[in-house]
RNA sequence: GGAGGCGUGGCUGAGCGGUCGAAAGCAGCGCACUGCUAAUGCGUUAGGGGCCAAAAGUCCCUCGAAGGUUCGAAUCCUUCCGCCUCCGCCA
C-alpha cells in the first residue's frame, strides 16, 4: 500500500511515478478529491460523536427528558454521516488499492521487457559439437517429465516431474537451502493457502494481479502464488528489535498461478504451468539497508546459479515492466540453450526491493534508536523456481545422444552422474 | 463435526451498562535517593485517524472481527474467527 501522505503531500511526484509504470496518473487527482470528501465527512463525524459523548455522560448524571431527546436526534444524524462516511472510506480504500509502489528515480525508464538492462554477463555458454534440442524431448526421451499425462489429468499447464527429475528437485531444494541456511537465513515451510484480508495487505490482490490467482470460495482462502506471500506476513503486526535485523527467511513451497492472460505464451512443456516450487528468499530490514540488501539478494541468486555452472545474466527490469509492489527489480536471466532458433536467456529468479509497499499493509515495525516504532522495508528473490531451473540444467547438460550430465554440486544429493535410460 | 470454557495494553490479569483507553502486578523508560552492583520512592510507557504549516494541543476511533440493542457497550444479544478441554474423525 502506498503512503497516503505521499500522495497529499507530493501528488506530482506519485503521478510521476505512476507514469512511469503504465498507471494512469488521473488516479492522483480523482484520490485526493475523493481524500478530500473523505475528510470533511470524518471531520463531521467527530464533531458528532464528540458532542453525543458529552450529552451521554451528561445523562449519567441527570437524566433528564431534555436531553434524553437531544441525545436520540444525535443518535439517529450521527447513523446517518456514518453510513456516508463509510461508503466513501470503502471506495477511498479501493483507489488506493489502484496505486502500485513507485519506482526510484534512477530506474531505468521503459515501456516493456524490450528496455530492460542488462547488467551483466556471467558464466561461459557451453560450445556445443551439435546442434541441442529443447528440454521437453529430451525429458519426454528419457521418461522424466510427462506432460500429456498431466494434461489428461488436470489440464493444460501442468506437468508429472517422475524419475530423476523428481529427485534433481529435490536436490536443487536441498542446495538452496544448505547454500542459505549457511548465510543465516531461517528455513520455513509455509502455508500455501492466505486469507483475503492478508493478500491485500501484502498488496497482490489489486484488480489486475487478483486474476492470476486461484480462489477456494468455500474456504474464502486463496492459493498463493509463491511462498514470498506467506513469508512475508510472518512480520505482521511485529515491531522487531533493531539489533535483530536483518530478518532472512528462506521457504520452499508449491505455487500457484492461473496464467490468465497469457495464453497462447509458452504452451508447451513446464516453462510456464499452473503448479511449481519454488525456493523464496525474503528479508526485512531498515529501510537505509534495503538498497544493500537488495544487492545482498542478488548475490545469493548469483551464487545459487553460478554454482550449477550455468551461463547467465543479470537485468534490472525497466519501470513499465516492473512488479507492482517493487521499487526496483532485478531479474536473473538463465541460458537455455534449447529454446528458440539459438538459444534464449530465460527469467528464473526476481529479486524485488518493495521498500515499504508491504509492511505498510502488514504493519511491520521496528523500533529504531530513538524507541520510535517505525515501517520495516521487505525484499523478496527467487532461490531456484525448480521447473525453470530444471529446463536450464537439461538443455546445457545434455550430450549427444540425448543423456543429461548432472551438474557437480547435484552429484552428492542425486547419487549419481548422469541420468540416461 | 458435537459439547463446554476462554479471547482486555509489551506480558500476567481485574473490570460484566455511565468521568474505563481501562485497576493491579511484572517488564521498560525517566527522575530522586542510598556506597556495595541492586533495593526503595515518585513519575512515565498502546495504536490509528481528523483539525493544525508543524510542534504543542485538542477531538474521534480501537478491549479477537463484523453486526445489533441502548442516550451511552470492554461489559447485553447475534454471527464469524482463533485458542484451550472433552468426544468423534483423520496423516
Amino acid at each position: 500500500m502506498l503512503d497516503v501522505n505521499l500522495i497529499r503531500n507530493n501528488p506530482e511526484r506519485v503521478k510521476e511515478g505512476l507514469l512511469k509504470k503504465k498507471v494512469d496518473p488521473k488516479l492522483v487527482d480523482k484520490f485526493l478529491r475523493l481524500d478530500e470528501e473523505w475528510r470533511n465527512k470524518t471531520r463531521a463525524l467527530d464533531d458528532l460523536s464528540a458532542e453525543q459523548n458529552l450529552v451521554s455522560r451528561e445523562m449519567g448524571r441527570n437524566q433528564s427528558q431534555d436531553l434524553l431527546s437531544k441525545a436520540q436526534i444525535l443518535k439517529q444524524r450521527i447513523s446517518d454521516i456514518e453510513s456516508e462516511r463509510d461508503v466513501l472510506t470503502s471506495k477511498r480504500d479501493d483507489l488506493l488499492n489502484k496505486f502500485p509502489n513507485l519506482p526510484f528515480d534512477d530506474v531505468p525508464v521503459g515501456k516493456d521487457e524490450t528496455e530492460n538492462k542488462v547488467l551483466k554477463n556471467a558464466g561461459k555458454k557451453r560450445d556445443f559439437k551439435f546442434k541441442p534440442k529443447d528440454y521437453l524431448s529430451l525429458a519426454e526421451h528419457l521418461g522424466i517429465i510427462n506432460v500429456k499425462k498431466a494434461t489428461e489429468i488436470s489440464g493444460s499447464r501442468f506437468g508429472y516431474l517422475m524419475g530423476d527429475a523428481a529427485l534433481l528437485e529435490f536436490g536443487l531444494v536441498k542446495l538452496a537451502f544448505d547454500t542459505l541456511i549457511k548465510e543465516g537465513f531461517v528455513p520455513v515451510v509455509p502455508p500455501v493457502m492466505i486469507s483475503p484480508q492478508v493478500y491485500k495487505e501484502m498488496g497482490r490482490l489489486s484488480s489486475d494481479q487478483k486474476e492470476d490467482k486461484y480462489f477456494l470460495p468455500k474456504d474464502e482462502l486463496y492459493l498463493v502464488g509463491s511462498s514470498e506471500h506467506t513469508l512475508g506476513p510472518l512480520g505482521r503486526g511485529e515491531v522487531f528489535e533493531e539489533s535483530s535485523l536483518p530478518r532472512r527467511y528462506v521457504g520452499f513451497s508449491t505455487c500457484f498461478r492461473r496464467e490468465a492472460g497469457s495464453y497462447g505464451k509458452d504452451t508447451k512443456g513446464i516453462l510456464r504451468v499452473h503448479q511449481f516450487d519454488k525456493v523464496e528468499m525474503y528479508s526485512f530490514v531498515k529501510p537505509e539497508d534495503s538498497e544493500k540488501e537488495h544487492k545482498f539478494l542478488l548475490s545469493m541468486q548469483e551464487k545459487l546459479v553460478g554454482s550449477l555452472d550455468l551461463p547467465y545474466r543479470v537485468v534490472e527490469i525497466c519501470t513499465g515492466d516492473m512488479g507492482w509492489t517493487d521499487a526496483r527489480q532485478f531479474d536473473v536471466e538463465t541460458w537455455m540453450p534449447g529454446q528458440g532458433e539459438n538459444g534464449e536467456y530465460r527469467e528464473t529468479n526476481s529479486c524485488s526491493n518493495t521498500t515499504d509497499f508491504q509492511t505498510r499493509g502488514i504493519n511491520a515495525k521496528f523500533k529504531n534508536k530513538e524507541g520510535k516504532k517505525e515501517l520495516l522495508h521487505a525484499l523478496n528473490a527467487t532461490g531456484f523456481a525448480v521447473g525453470r531451473m530444471l529446463i536450464a540444467i537439461i538443455e546445457n547438460y545434455q550430450t549427444e545422444n540425448g543423456e543429461i550430465e548432472v551438474p557437480k554440486v547435484l552429484r552428492e544429493y542425486l547419487g549419481k552422474d548422469k541420468i540416461k535410460i
